[in-house]
DNA sequence: AATCCTAGCGGAAAGGCTTTCCGTCGTTGC
DNA sequence: GCAACGACGGAAAGCCTTTCCGCTAGGATT
């Protein structure tokens, strides 16, 4: 238990030595394998193991079996963006399952995305997963399809979080349904005059939330007027920005549907900054977390990331189709303080 | 370029085979050496590894070379607290680096960092960072050091970002010296009935910053009664219901210190739901990005994160030094409305 | 008691890469 | 024109684990 660190870490041929067995039985002793070793022999390499702190060289373990175990997640954008739900749900889901888990992190252009891939496919994990949407004018996709293409086809399973349409297996959220109904709650309440903040002119899922928002607008009877479509960059400080431009122009402006939380925490905040938060409603979407603590608090579109996450890995695990498969999550509105009913 | 998906990965011997030299100059030329290769050669074989969408097998490099490139970052606790600065600059330090990320969960239970520590052995990476506080009553620090002294001896690289006083470079923070100048502060606005809402019982991180505003305090001539000092979970969701038990007893208390951000915003949460949040000032500690978004804004220290990750990776890549060297990173209050002057 | 199974074990190969050690070849210096 | 040297390529020996396959021993079967 206590004798000197060594200098090199002991192997699995150390540990067996010790246990006065082969490397093939301390192999299925330590870590599992159908065939059956017997128990007493089980233990004393047990115990060897724990006597020099070995630990399975899981590099080594990797080469072996061909591939490693676990799950690898690549995110597009920023590490410092809190507001990043569908990460908190994978590493959760992940945990339930008793996975490995490692993160890599795409820059936010699209060719990054294809290079992380990639770079994951270099580490050969079991499971890929991928989150975050899609540009229509990504002229990366077909670069993007054919390293998940050469991935799968590697052995590993590769799951998308994002909109549907690549020929993997995906899990979407209901992004146009989420807009439409949410227009319609904000048109119920009573509001008339819109404006959208919306990310990048080319996301998918901006563009989706949008659309929908815009024909739920028009089923109740509202136009909105292209000029109240604001477009910058999908984030909190760039949506700040944007309010400032919309409430200059002296529009009239009685709800202000922003594509995502962070963004209306954006728009919310600028509202304060520069006045009465309460004159111009502000909805949102997602339902992260750290909506719970802004005043008011944020009638927004809530989607279970948790569920997202779980279907991720059920497909991921689940035996592989010839076909991939879809599941769309589907979201609803809350609405919260940001959007009172509007008295006349 | 177009070839069919092969069922296989490419690997070295492959490219090597396609540029017409052996395993040996391609990966010189792929993975660099010092030894040179000439340069027609290098670009034959760059050529062949882009025909064939060859990626390197890190598992199987990492074999060979017998330690993984990059950095390990364990964390604890709960992957969906948005507030966990520590991990955002750790993250983007590393990328700032180009070096590979991978991140480990560790649970809550201090023997779960122990366990944790050797799932990192395993992979050998180089470089391990550990960011999370420790408790005075752990029983396990023996073997959690036991554990990295094991991976230092490995050949890897361990810095911990918590509190000084384990045989290890650390980065740490004034957690002392915070909650000092956090309480002179709010006694020069003129508070003098306080109360903090602290996380359990015997975390250091909490307890240094408990006892530093105390003692802060006393300075300025203010006692604080023991009964004013609330112990919870180390969470947002116990700060807002210890915030609850403070008001029900009724006491006379006119600021809140929590001991971190996300306490502080359960707090001024629970103070929002339950009547005018200007009643009672709210301070933090952190300055965590949310604050931005949140009314009032929340007077808080100010930690630069990325201060803390860059000098731990500082310290990881530096050479290593036969005695452990701790580094100490200062913040500084920051006022905000949560905290107005007092009028009298 | 003789035969057949089966569970358990060990030797050895495989898995993909790095790196050392030589050998070769072209270049430089005199 | 020759010796010495430097640069580079390749064969082969690792690195550590898993897995295939053959073998033994002991129990079950008849």
């Amino acid at each position: 238990m206590k004798d000197p660190a060594p200098s090199r870490p002991a192997r699995l041929a150390d540990v067996a030595r010790l246990a006065g067995v082969s490397a093939a039985t301390a192999s299925r002793a330590l870590n599992g394998s159908d065939r059956g070793v017997r128990e007493a022999n089980r233990v004393r390499v047990l115990e060897a193991a724990k006597s020099l702190g070995y630990t399975t060289n899981i590099a080594a373990q990797a080469v072996a079996r061909g591939r490693a175990r676990g799950v690898t997640l690549v995110v597009k954008g920023m590490p410092d963006d809190y507001a990043n739900p569908i990460t908190a749900g994978v590493v959760s889901a992940t945990q339930r399952r008793g996975l490995p888990f490692t993160l890599i992190l795409a820059g936010t252009a699209p060719a990054d995305l294809v290079e992380a891939v990639n770079l994951v496919r270099s580490h050969r994990p079991e499971i890929l997963v991928i989150a975050g949407g899609r540009a229509t004018d990504d002229v990366t996709i077909p670069a993007l399809v054919e390293a998940l293409r050469r991935y799968e086809a590697e052995g590993g399973r590769a799951v998308l979080i994002t909109q549907e349409g690549l020929p993997f297996d995906t899990v979407a959220y209901a992004n146009r349904k989420g807009g439409y109904d949410m227009a319609t709650t904000l048109a119920g309440l009573g509001y008339r005059n819109f404006a959208v903040v919306s990310g990048f002119k080319h996301g998918i899922t901006q563009r989706d939330r949008t659309e929908g928002f815009v024909a739920g607008l028009a089923d109740a009877g509202i136009e909105l007027p292209a000029d109240r479509i604001l477009i910058g960059d999908f984030n909190r400080d760039a949506a700040y920005a944007m309010t400032g431009d919309l409430l200059r122009r002296n529009v009239a402006v009685d709800a202000i549907f922003a594509v995502n939380d962070s963004m209306a925490l954006g728009v919310l905040t600028f509202l304060r900054d520069t006045g009465d938060p309460r004159r111009v409603a502000v909805a949102g979407f997602d339902d992260i977390k750290a909506l719970r603590d802004v005043t008011p608090s944020l009638t927004t579109v809530h989607l279970s990331w948790e569920q997202v996450a779980d279907e991720a890995l059920e497909l991921a695990v689940s035996p592989r189709s010839d076909s991939p498969r879809t599941r769309v999550v589907e979201g609803h509105v809350i609405v919260r303080e940001s959007t009172p009913p509007v008295v006349s």
